[in-house]
RNA sequence: GCGCGAUUAGCUCAGUGGUAGAGCAUUCCCUUGACAUGGGAAAGGCCGAAGGUUCGAUCCCUUCAUCGCGCACCA
C-alpha cells in the first residue's frame, strides 16, 4: 500500500473529485445526520454527544454581480467550519446556500458595464434592461457555485435559493402588504438622500460622512448677517431663523424683513427655532427646506409660518431658476450650471455686489456622500416608501404579530437585551445598541430598475406631471417609469397589491424595494415561512455569519423584519467577522493590487491550506490578515498531515490490524465502561493491547486535546481550536509521538523504552512482517498511532476537509465510509 | 460631538491576576527510511504612558497619548 501513496499532497488531485463524491453521497444534506446517528449508535450505545437537534445556518447570499472574493472564502471557510462540527456531531444539520441580486450594488456594476460599452442605463428600456442584467446575475451565480464547491462548502444545493425566486418575491410582497395595513410603511414626500450620479435615493446607511474644508460664507440679508456654506442653495430659501431666546435677534422674531439678493430685492421672514445654535457663526441661519434636511424639518416646524419649499436644484445637481424666475436675467445666468459652479460665480457675483461680508475659509465639517460614487448627496423631496422603526403599528387596523404594540425597533433591541439573540463578539452589541438607538425610519424606495418592484398602484385624477427641466427641455435623458418624481402630486388613489385593483387607470409603482427590505426577510423566507416543513423544523435558525460591516443593513432588518412576520428571533447567535486584510493590514482592493484570489491561491496551494489561513491566527471579529506565505505555511502543514498518515498507513500490519475493527472495538469497549457516565474515554482497548502507563498518557493527552478543540469549537474560537489541532498534530503527534513509536513498530523494543533514535542502522534490522516476540507492544503502538490519528483528523476535519478526507479513503475499512459524516470523537 | 476597538518579538497576530506565546523572517547545524512543503537548536519583548486596586497587574479600574472603525440633521 504504501508505494501507492504519494511523498507530496497535491490538493488538487483530491479535491474536486472528494467534493462529488460527498455531494453525490447527500452528506450535504440534513437527513445525512441519520446515518451518522447510527453508526455512532452502533459503536456507542449512549452517545453523549450525539444529538438529533437541528442546526441551521442560511448562507449570506454573496451579490450575483462578480466572482467570489477572498472575504467569500472567509465566510465560507468559517461557516463550513461549523456546519462540518455540527453534522458530525449528529445534529440535523442544513447549511442553504443562496445568492443575491443585491438590488443597487448590482445596478451600480452594471451600469459600469455600460459605461465601458459606451451605452446608458437610462436609455434603455426597463424591461430590456431588466433582461440583461438577469442574464448577468445568472451567469455570475453559475460562477459562485462553483467556487462555493471548489472552496468545499458542504451546503445543501437542493434548497438552494435567489433572492428573485417566484416564492421569495411573494413572501416579500406579503411582508410590505402587511407592514402597510398595520401603518408600518408609508409612503411620505419628504427630504431624501439623492445621489445625482445614480439617479436614486438612497438611505441613510447608504450615506457616508466625510470631513470636507469649504468656505463658510458670511452673507448679508439685510439686516442680520447669516453663515453659510451653500450659497447657491439660497435661492430656495423661505426664512431666517434663529434661536428663539437669542437677544441679537430678538425683535426680529415673527417680522419680515426686506433683503437684496442677486436676483433682487425681496422680503424674508425671521422665525425662532431652538435648532439654531446661537454660538454658531452668526446665530442666524438662512432656511433652505428643499435642500436641506434640517432645513425641512425646521420648515415642518413653521409650517404656518412660512412657505413650502422652493426647489431650485433639479436632478442632476444642476440649478434649476428659470421656472421660478423666467424673466430674471440673474437666474438666467445661473441656471443649468453645476452647484459648485453656481457657488463660485455666486462668490464672486456677491463680493462684487457688497453682499458678502467675508469667507472663512477654514471652516472643516462633514458632507454626505454616496458609500458607492463618492459624489456629494444632494437632498431632495420626493415621494417615497418608509418604514416606521421607532413607533408601534397603528392602533385600530393593526393585524401583526408584535405584540404589545412595540415597535420594530423595540423588539429587536429586546431581543438582543434579553439575550435570546447573542452577538459574538459582544462587542458588537453594543454597537448595535447604540445604532438602533438613533434609528430613524427607512427609505425603501429606490427608482433603479433591477430589483424587486414595490407592489403599490397609484391612480390619479391628474395626470402625471412630467418632471421640470431646464428651458432646452429634457435632455432626453428621463426614461419617466424609472422614476418616482412624477407621481406624487398625482396621486390620489393608492393601493398595494401584487397586482392592480379593477378599474381603469391605475400606475404600479416605478421603485423597487431597497434590496435589503428582501434581503432582511432572506432567513424566513428561504426556508418556506409558513408552511414550509423547513421553515417548522429549522426556524429559528442557529448562527448567522456575516461580516460586521453589514450588522446594520443587514442583521438589525433580519431581525426586526424575522421578529415582526413570525413572532420569532430568525437567528439565535450572530456570529460577526471581519473584513480581509493583507499583510500589511491593507485592506484589499484591485487598485492597490493586493487582492488575492481564492480560487487562485487554492489551485495552487490547496483549498485547506487556503482555509486554514484564514481562520487561524485571528480572533472573532477581528479582520484576519492573509499572505501568500501564511498560506504556504498552511500547505506545509497539509503535507505534513498527509505523510504522518502516511506513515502511520505503511506501519499499520494489513494482516495483524484492521483499523475499522480497532476503532469500533474500542469505540464499544469504551460505550460499556463509560456507559451512564456520559463521557467516552479514549484510553480504553482491546483486550489484546497492553497500554504502558507512559500510552495511556498519550492518550489521555489525545482526549484532552480533543475536548479543548469542542470546547473552543462551542464558544466559536476557532483561532484557538486551529492552532491547538496544528500543534498537537505538528509537534506532538508528529513529532514525539510518532518518533517514539518507530522503534517499537519495528517489534524490537519493550515496552516502555523511551525511544531512541537509531543511530546504528545495521543494529536494528527491519522487522516489518511481525516479530512473535514484540507482536503485543508493536500491536499496543500501531494502536496508538491509530487511535492518535484518527482523532485527529476528525477533529481536523471541519477545517482541513479535503486533506483530512484524502487520508480518510486510504484507510482500509472493511466498510467504506466518509470522514464527513464520522462521529466526532468526543 | 457621541460610541466601539487597538497598542505584546523585526513583521502579522494570539493569550493569561502569579517565570511571556505562535507563524513568518533571522542565525547555526542536519541530504537520519513518513515528510527538505522536513528535523534539531539559537537569538529576539520594561506586553503604549502615568496613576490606582492587589501579596502580586501585560491582564482589572481611572486618566492620557497614538492609530483604526462606527454613528451623527453643527448651518
Amino acid at each position: 500500500m504504501s508505494k501507492e501513496i504519494p511523498k507530496q499532497y497535491n490538493a488538487s488531485e483530491h479535491e474536486d473529485s472528494i467534493y462529488k463524491m460527498w455531494e453525490a453521497s447527500g452528506a450535504f444534506t440534513p437527513e445525512a445526520a441519520k446515518s451518522i446517528g447510527r453508526i455512532a449508535k452502533s459503536r456507542n450505545p449512549k452517545p453523549s454527544a450525539l444529538s438529533s437537534k437541528p442546526f441551521c445556518i442560511i448562507m449570506p447570499p454573496p451579490n450575483a454581480n462578480g466572482a467570489l472574493h477572498i472575504g467569500h472564502a472567509f465566510e465560507v471557510a468559517l461557516h463550513d467550519l461549523l456546519v462540518r462540527y455540527h453534522r458530525m456531531r449528529g445534529d440535523k444539520t442544513l447549511w442553504l446556500p443562496g445568492a443575491d441580486h443585491a438590488g443597487f450594488e448590482t445596478q451600480v456594476v452594471y451600469d459600469k458595464k455600460l459605461e465601458k460599452e459606451g451605452r446608458n442605463r437610462f436609455k434603455i428600456p426597463r424591461e430590456e434592461l431588466w433582461q440583461e442584467i438577469w442574464n448577468f446575475t445568472q451567469e455570475n451565480k453559475k460562477t459562485m457555485e462553483g467556487q462555493l464547491r471548489k472552496l468545499g462548502a458542504s451546503c445543501d444545493w437542493s434548497r438552494e435559493k435567489f433572492t428573485l425566486d417566484p416564492d421569495i418575491i411573494k413572501t416579500v410582497y406579503a411582508t410590505f402588504n402587511q407592514l402597510y395595513v398595520d401603518g408600518l410603511v408609508y409612503r411620505d414626500n419628504r427630504i431624501v438622500n439623492w445621489c445625482t450620479k445614480h439617479q436614486t435615493t438612497l438611505s441613510d446607511l447608504e450615506i457616508k460622512h466625510v470631513e470636507r474644508k469649504d468656505p463658510l460664507y458670511y452673507i448679508k440679508y439685510g439686516p442680520v448677517t447669516l453663515a453659510t456654506v451653500r450659497l447657491e442653495t439660497k435661492f430656495g430659501d423661505t426664512a431666517v431663523a434663529v434661536h428663539p431666546k437669542d437677544k441679537r435677534y430678538k425683535n426680529l422674531i415673527g417680522k419680515e424683513i426686506e433683503i437684496k439678493t442677486l436676483l433682487g430685492l425681496t422680503k424674508i421672514k425671521v422665525i425662532g427655532d431652538k435648532a439654531v445654535d446661537p454660538e454658531f457663526g452668526t446665530g442666524a441661519v438662512k432656511v433652505t427646506p428643499a435642500h436641506d434636511p434640517n432645513d425641512f424639518e425646521m420648515w415642518k416646524r413653521h409650517e404656518q409660518e412660512i412657505p413650502g419649499p422652493k426647489s431650485v436644484i433639479d436632478q442632476y445637481g444642476r440649478m434649476e431658476l428659470v421656472s421660478r424666475w423666467p424673466d430674471n436675467p440673474a437666474a438666467k445666468k445661473y441656471h443649468g450650471m453645476k452647484v459648485l459652479e453656481a457657488r463660485n460665480a455666486m462668490e464672486k457675483d456677491m463680493q462684487e455686489q457688497g453682499l458678502m461680508n467675508k469667507i472663512d475659509s477654514e471652516y472643516v465639517h462633514s458632507v454626505a456622500t454616496c458609500y458607492k460614487c463618492g459624489n456629494i448627496v444632494e437632498p431632495r423631496i420626493l415621494p417615497q416608501w418608509y418604514v416606521r422603526m421607532t413607533a408601534p403599528p397603528s392602533a385600530g387596523n393593526h393585524k401583526s404579530q408584535i405584540t404589545n404594540h412595540k415597535s420594530l425597533r423595540d423588539i429587536a433591541v429586546e431581543a438582543v437585551r434579553k439575550g435570546e439573540i447573542k452577538i459574538i463578539p459582544k462587542r458588537f452589541e453594543k454597537i448595535f445598541m447604540h445604532w438602533m438607538k438613533n434609528l430613524r425610519d427607512w427609505n425603501i424606495s429606490r427608482q433603479i430598475v433591477w430589483g424587486i418592484r414595490i407592489p403599490a398602484w397609484y391612480r390619479s385624477t391628474v395626470p402625471p406631471l412630467r418632471v421640470r427641466g431646464s428651458e432646452e427641455g429634457l435632455r432626453d435623458v428621463h426614461n419617466p417609469p424609472q422614476s418616482s418624481h412624477a407621481f406624487w402630486e398625482g396621486e390620489t388613489e393608492i393601493y398595494v397589491g401584487a397586482k392592480p385593483p379593477k378599474g381603469e387607470g391605475w400606475i404600479q409603482d416605478p421603485d423597487v424595494f431597497d434590496t435589503w427590505f428582501s434581503s432582511g426577510q432572506w432567513p424566513f423566507a428561504t426556508l418556506g415561512y409558513p408552511h414550509g416543513k423547513d421553515f417548522k423544523e429549522f426556524y429559528p435558525t442557529d448562527v448567522m455569519g456575516p461580516a460586521y460591516e453589514i450588522l446594520f443593513f443587514w442583521v438589525a432588518r433580519m431581525i426586526m423584519l424575522g421578529l415582526y412576520r413570525t413572532g420569532k428571533i430568525p437567528f439565535k447567535t450572530v456570529f460577526l467577522h471581519g473584513l480581509v486584510r493583507d499583510k500589511d493590514r491593507q485592506k484589499m482592493s484591485k487598485s492597490k493590487g493586493n487582492v488575492i484570489d481564492p480560487l487562485g491561491v487554492a489551485d495552487l496551494y490547496g483549498t485547506d491550506a487556503v482555509r486554514m489561513a484564514l481562520v487561524s491566527g485571528t480572533a472573532p471579529g477581528n479582520d484576519p490578515t492573509i499572505s501568500e506565505e501564511k498560506i504556504k505555511g498552511y500547505r506545509n502543514f497539509a503535507n505534513k498531515i498527509w505523510n504522518a498518515s502516511r506513515f502511520v498507513l505503511m506501519n499499520l500490519d494489513p494482516l495483524f490490524v484492521i483499523p475499522s475493527e480497532v476503532e469500533e472495538s474500542h469505540m464499544m469497549k469504551h460505550g460499556k465502561r463509560m456507559a451512564g457516565q456520559g463521557v467516552r474515554s479514549l484510553t480504553g482497548v482491546r483486550d489484546d493491547i497492553v497500554l504502558s502507563a507512559a500510552d495511556k498518557k498519550i492518550l489521555k493527552e489525545l482526549e484532552a486535546m480533543a475536548k479543548k478543540v469542542t470546547r473552543h469549537l462551542d464558544k466559536f474560537e476557532f483561532h484557538l481550536a486551529g492552532e491547538t489541532l496544528y500543534h498537537y498534530f505538528w509537534h506532538t503527534f508528529a513529532d514525539k509521538i510518532i518518533e517514539q513509536m518507530k522503534p517499537r513498530l519495528q517489534g524490537e523494543t519493550p515496552p516502555n523504552l523511551p525511544s531512541e533514535r537509531g543511530g546504528n542502522e545495521s543494529l536494528s534490522p527491519p522487522a516489518r512482517g511481525g516479530v512473535r516476540g514484540g507482536g503485543s507492544d508493536r500491536l499496543t503502538a500501531q494502536y496508538i498511532l491509530y487511535t492518535c490519528l484518527t482523532t485527529s483528523l476528525k477533529l481536523l476535519h471541519p477545517f482541513m476537509p479535503f486533506v483530512t478526507e484524502a487520508v480518510w479513503q486510504q484507510l482500509q475499512h472493511k466498510k467504506k465510509t466518509m470522514l464527513i459524516t464520522e462521529s466526532w470523537p468526543v
